[in-house]
Formats: C-alpha cells, sequence, structure tokens
DNA sequence: CGTCCACCCTGACCTAAGGTCAAGGTCAAG
DNA sequence: CTTGACCTTGACCTTAGGTCAGGGTGGACG
C-alpha cells in the first residue's frame, strides 16, 4: 500500500461517488493521480482539494464543459465567473418559483389560463344551470379561443356575455347541448338551427369579424380549430353548427371559410 | 389542405418545438392526430390541449414518464399530484438557495470552509510575514485536516496557536519555508530539522495523538495525506520533514505511520 | 492455505429531453 | 418551373453520470 486515499475514499471525501470521480477524469477536469503497484489511483491532498473544487462549482450548476476553464484562470477571473454562476443560479430559482406558481393556480382553478371576465362566464354557465361537461367544454373553448384566435377573443366573450344574459338565447343553447341525444336526421335539429340564427341576427354588430384578422394567411384553420371544437361529441351537433353557419353565411356574414 | 393545425402551429401553439412536440409522440403523452393527404399531421382542439397539459407539466420539472399517468387518472389524484410536484419544486428551491449561498461564501473568503478559530490562525499567520504562498498551503493543509482528521483538528490548531505565540518557532518556521530553494543534501537541513524537532518536544503534551483516532483502519492513510500535503513543492522540504518525523519517533512520540 | 468479501480496473451500453443532420416529399408564390 | 418554407422519417449527439460485465487485489477468517 502505498500513500494517498484510494478512489473510494477520495469520492467520499468529496461527496460523489466513484464513478463522478473516474468521469472527471476523463473530462480532464481532475488530473489522473499517480497509480500504485496494483495499479490503483493513489489521491493526494492536491487531487482532494481540485475534486472538492469541481464538485462544489458542478453542484451549482456549472456545466462541466466551463468548469475546466474556470479553475484554471487567475483568481479575480475566477471571483467574477462566482459572481456570473450566482446570478444564473438567481435567475434559475425565480424560474421554478414562476413555475410553481403557476402549477399552483393550476390545481385551484382556471385563473392561469384565463383572463377574469372569462371565468366569470364559465361561473355564469354553472349558475344558469348548464351541465358540468358543457361548462368543461367551454372553459376549453376559451383557452383555445384566447391562444389562437386573440384578436377576437374579446368580442367573442361580449357576445357570449350577450347571449347569457337573453333568457331565450339561454333555453336554446340548453336545447342545442341536448341535441346531442338526437338523431342526426331528427327534423328539430333544422328547427333549432333557424331560431339560432334569427337570433344570432338580432345583433348583426357582434358578429363582424375585425378585417386584420380576416386577411391573416391561417386565420381560417386557427378559426376553424376553435369552432368545431368538441364537435366529434356528436353527428348531430356538428350538423347543427353547420347549419347555422349555413343560414348566417346565407344572410350576409363572412366569416372564415375552413 | 384539411382542417386542423399543423405540427408547426402546434408546436408554437403550445411554445415548444415541432421535435420535442414528436418526441411526446413517441413517448405516447400526446396521442398522434390524424393524417391529412399527405401525410401530414393535423392537429385538433384536443391534441392542442392535451399538449399544452403535457408542457405545462414538463415545464415544472415533472419527468415525462410520469406525466401520462398522471393525466390519465381521476381530478383528484392529479390534484394531490400536482400538490406533490410543487412540493418537490419548493425543494428543488431551497436546494438551490442553499448552493447559491455557499458559493457566495466561497466567492468572499474561507469562511465556507473553515471555522472562525483556523481562519483566525491563517490572518495570525499573514500578519506575521509568512508569504501568500506558504499561507495558501497551510490553508489547504487545514481544509484537507478538517474534513479527513476531524477527531484531531483541534488539537491540530491548537498546536498551530501555541506554536505561533512562540517567536523563535515562528522564526524556526520561516526558515522551513525558506529550505525549499536549499539543496536537499545541504546541512542546514539537518540541523534545522533538529532545531524544529526539540521545540516540538519541549510540549510533548501537545503531539499526543488521541487514542481513539490512531485505531481506525484508514488513519495512517488520511494522516499521511494531510501531514505529506504540498512536499511535492520541493524535495528539501520533503527530506526536512522526514527528518523531523524520524527525530520525533526516536524521541518516543507515536504517531501514525504510513 | 484456500476462500470470502469488499474494493479496484476497463469498456460498452443506458438514461432524459430533446437537438442536429441528412435525404427526401409537399405546398404556395413568383 | 423553380425557390423557399414547411413537412416526413431515421440515425446519431448531448449532459452528467449510472449500470452491467468480466476480471484483478488486498485483507480477514477458518
Amino acid at each position: 500500500m502505498a500513500g494517498g486515499l484510494t478512489i473510494g475514499q477520495a469520492a467520499a471525501f468529496a461527496g460523489v461517488t466513484i464513478k463522478t470521480v473516474r468521469h472527471y477524469h476523463r473530462l480532464g477536469l481532475v488530473a489522473e493521480p499517480e497509480r500504485d503497484t496494483s495499479g490503483y489511483r493513489r489521491y493526494r491532498s492536491t487531487d482532494l482539494l481540485r475534486l472538492v473544487q469541481v464538485r462544489t462549482l458542478a453542484g451549482a450548476g456549472v456545466p462541466l464543459a466551463e468548469i475546466g476553464d474556470l479553475l484554471d484562470t487567475d483568481p479575480e477571473t475566477f471571483a467574477g465567473a462566482l459572481d456570473d454562476v450566482r446570478r444564473r443560479l438567481t435567475e434559475r430559482i425565480e424560474d421554478l418559483t414562476a413555475r410553481r406558481d403557476t402549477l399552483h393556480r393550476l390545481a385551484h382553478g382556471d385563473r392561469a389560463l384565463l383572463p377574469d371576465r372569462a371565468c366569470a362566464v364559465l361561473e355564469r354557465l354553472a349558475d344558469l344551470g348548464f351541465s358540468p361537461d358543457y361548462v368543461a367544454g367551454q372553459r376549453e373553448g376559451l383557452v383555445l379561443a384566447r391562444a389562437l384566435i386573440p384578436e377576437i377573443f374579446d368580442g367573442f366573450l361580449t357576445q357570449l356575455e350577450h347571449r347569457l344574459a337573453d333568457p331565450g338565447f339561454v333555453a336554446l343553447t340548453k336545447r342545442g347541448w341536448d341535441a346531442r341525444s338526437w338523431d342526426p336526421d331528427d327534423p328539430r335539429i333544422e328547427e333549432l338551427a333557424s331560431a339560432l340564427a334569427d337570433k344570432l341576427l338580432a345583433d348583426r354588430a357582434l358578429l363582424a369579424v375585425p378585417t386584420g384578422f380576416r386577411n391573416r394567411a391561417d386565420a381560417a384553420s386557427r378559426y376553424g380549430v376553435v369552432n368545431h371544437h368538441r364537435e366529434d361529441q356528436g353527428p348531430s351537433i356538428a350538423r347543427l353548427n353547420t347549419l347555422v353557419e349555413a343560414k348566417l353565411r346565407a344572410a350576409g356574414i363572412d366569416f372564415p371559410h375552413r
């Protein structure tokens, strides 16, 4: 047995695993120490110090690729670099904190994804007796609308608020939701579509789509995604939507075509 | 062109890269959407929602492997899991903060690595006119001693404090430091070793090594590492150490043998 | 003296969460 | 009819190590 610690002792000293020490050797961060007669690495004090330095920086999140240069420059550059590392660490901490808070809001409601005004609309839906499933669908629609077509999101909300204030419209909408279970060829669907279109056309101004939006290249596909959200829930709903859309278009309303 | 967003649009919507979306598909986190006639993926609203959910959790540091199960369980389990994620995030933040503080202390002195008493000894060395190189070597020695042989670290400090209070010893130590530049066969080394050994033997009690320590299996190698630290700085220093050691042993002092 | 166990050696492959490169198909515009 | 921006797949690269395989060493026990 020659002088110096074995790799296991050195690793324990620095608080890392043997594998990590060998990894540092391969990267050239810590020079390979002398070997004893049986080929074992034998660590002297300078090796241990270097190991602890590397390990401290690595623990603070400095990429291993940078640590070598860092430790081999003059002390004042090193001090500056340390400050830099500290700043990056602070940034990372703030970032994580923000994510954690987002997660917190996510666990306690929609406030993370939607503005207060939209949340109010959703609560109003629930109060009006719409089923949780319907409210969930509307929530998804709002999230999508906000992200995909922000230019008309406010107008969209205004439409919704307006309609919810009209008991006749609320009744028609509920009936539309019930239509899920109807046969797609049920004549009541045609009838309902007419009633809905009439109601909508009573407030033509609310239906206008801003010109700035209509001209965007992918406007149609984005609008389509929002508009046909959850249509897969049933063919009757899809038919109802198609009929209303056709009636509005026939009345001269020009909205994105898919 | 059929309905739905292309992968590029979907990725932009979720704030990730195209590659990331495909990665999620391969892991089964987000189901593959329908393809259009040319084989392009077409994303509908439900795909987009799923994508945002995955991306939110992944952004919070949840391993991708867990996200699938997480999103496919009932809402209350999900809420519990979210809380768990939040807790882990908090832990991680605290950990990083602690590391950052360590780094801060590291940039501003030795207080991170050594107790106040040791720092005082180092300052005293500097005040007594020892060269910065010598002080640096002693600092390293103390760091090693504290980590490798904590059982005798306090005794070690006491010895140092005692010696520094003796001007004769200080003078001999400085001379020993000068010996670096001497030839290893210089007769002055022999002479200096005798003087040092005499001084040391005048306070035999200080030299005793606790029995509890001597009996530890790897005591010798640890002690050796500390004792021969920086000996590679010059063969004359090594010779001086060896001579002093031999003289002390000859006088009946029994310290760990390497 | 043999055997056991803990430790050491090297080298090849695996992980997460994608990134990069290559080679080719598709689409709208000029 | 070509250009450029998009899409497709597949194979390999990255960070910071971990795991496995196959084999050598050193000290303790019987």
